[in-house]
RNA sequence: CCUGAGAUGGCAGAGCGGCUCAUGCAACGGUCUGUAAAACCGUAUAAGGUAGGUUCAACUCCUACUCUCAGGA
């Protein structure tokens, strides 16, 4: 069975740092999970932690993935490549199902040259789909629908909804019902459906997977996470944000709605001061981080590391050893 | 020094003479499968600058003081 090696948990844990040292070990290659690092361009308030003027190496300029075209290639960091980093244009979207097909691509690639693909990331849901594939993920999002359904308020949605999958609906839970993203996507689903019978098949293909979590103690998360801010603003991050609206990008696309990112435009419009600017992002940093944990506690078959015992290293080169070598 | 405005929870900010005091942010917890660094849900805590007065009752009305802000000299 394929083995595949995941690393993740919430940011300013050092995820890449220790999944190049395994690379190192266990001859393998980086796959990065991450929903944001796949832009180009937005570097430092993503923290890609790839030093600077390391080489990337193109292997398909205009990669077709869905509806899109997509720069395809990896960076090599001491020998080590890291894929799925810098995909996407900022005025591009990426979504999950994107990051599956190239994910796929990618470990496909890495099991030819009889590596180990060590996914890396703090995105929750690529590492889960990607483990476990939703049934709905080839139904494709149509652009008009969504257009009509975003002038529409929660109750017009529910009773669209109802009307065409009123299943779907009652086993939504409170939070879902009230959120209009789901209810659209979940009524762009019962369109499908009824245009559709036959569901889409997904082939499942059964892997060896081994999942590492990294984490700080609560009290010590937020000391990271401000640290980490503050490292960004004196690499700059300034400096990346105006050559991103200078080139033309503009604050409502997705990749600019990053945490980072976003906290900026009311600095940038002058209407915040520069240290509020820093406390909002400090702030949602750290909400994100809890997000994860969130996410990533739910998910059993993680084993988790806490990161302020150094002798952790060891421990995880140890447990994988065992389980790369065995069989 | 004068004039005016104001002083409300961790912060911002409404309302009201009467028991459990709006709202937003923050806090804490959670949801999740083609936007997920997104979007959404739940919960708790917590106040009336100080001293008097009026009143059955004051955070809400009155007086003084203190402080803050704006304008004037």
């Amino acid at each position: 069975m394929d083995k595949l090696l995941f690393i993740c948990g919430p940011t300013s844990t050092g995820k890449t740092s220790i999944a190049l040292k395994l690379a190192s070990k266990f001859n393998g290659e980086l796959i990065s999970a991450d929903s944001r690092q796949i832009y180009k361009g937005l570097d430092i308030g993503t923290g890609k932690d790839i030093p600077k003027n390391t080489k990337f190496f193109m292997v398909n300029q205009e990669l077709n993935i869905k509806d899109d075209k997509y720069t395809y290639g990896y960076y090599d960091v001491d020998g080590i490549p890291v894929w799925l980093l810098d995909l996407a244009r900022p005025d591009q979207n990426f979504t999950v199902a994107h990051y599956l097909e190239v994910a796929h691509k990618t470990v496909k690639k890495i099991k030819e040259k009889k590596h180990l693909p060590i996914f890396v990331g703090g995105t929750g849901l690529y590492v889960s789909s990607f483990i476990n594939p939703p049934e709905t993920i080839d139904i494709p999002p149509d652009m008009n629908l969504r257009k009509h359904l975003s002038k529409k308020n929660i109750k017009e949605l529910t009773d669209i909804l109802i009307d065409i999958d009123k299943s779907k609906w009652l086993i939504m839970n409170y939070s879902d019902k009230n959120n209009p993203r789901r209810l659209q996507r979940a009524i762009e689903i019962g369109y499908y459906k009824k245009r559709n019978m036959n569901k889409p098949v997904l082939s499942l293909l059964k892997t060896d997977n081994m999942l590492i979590g990294l984490k700080y103690a609560n009290n010590k998360l937020k000391d990271r996470i401000n640290k980490r801010v503050d490292e960004r603003i004196k690499q700059g991050i300034q400096k990346e944000i105006t050559k991103l609206v200078t080139v033309g990008y503009s604050w409502d696309m997705q990749s600019m709605q990053t945490l980072g990112y976003k906290e900026w435009q009311s600095y940038f419009n002058h209407k915040t001061s520069l240290n509020c600017t820093i406390d909002l992002w400090k702030k949602n940093e750290y909400k994100y981080a809890k997000r994860q944990i969130t996410w990533f506690t739910k998910m059993k078959d993680i084993i988790w590391f806490n990161t302020e015992n150094k002798e952790y290293v060891i421990d995880i080169v140890e447990m994988i050893r065992k389980w790369y070598t065995k069989k």
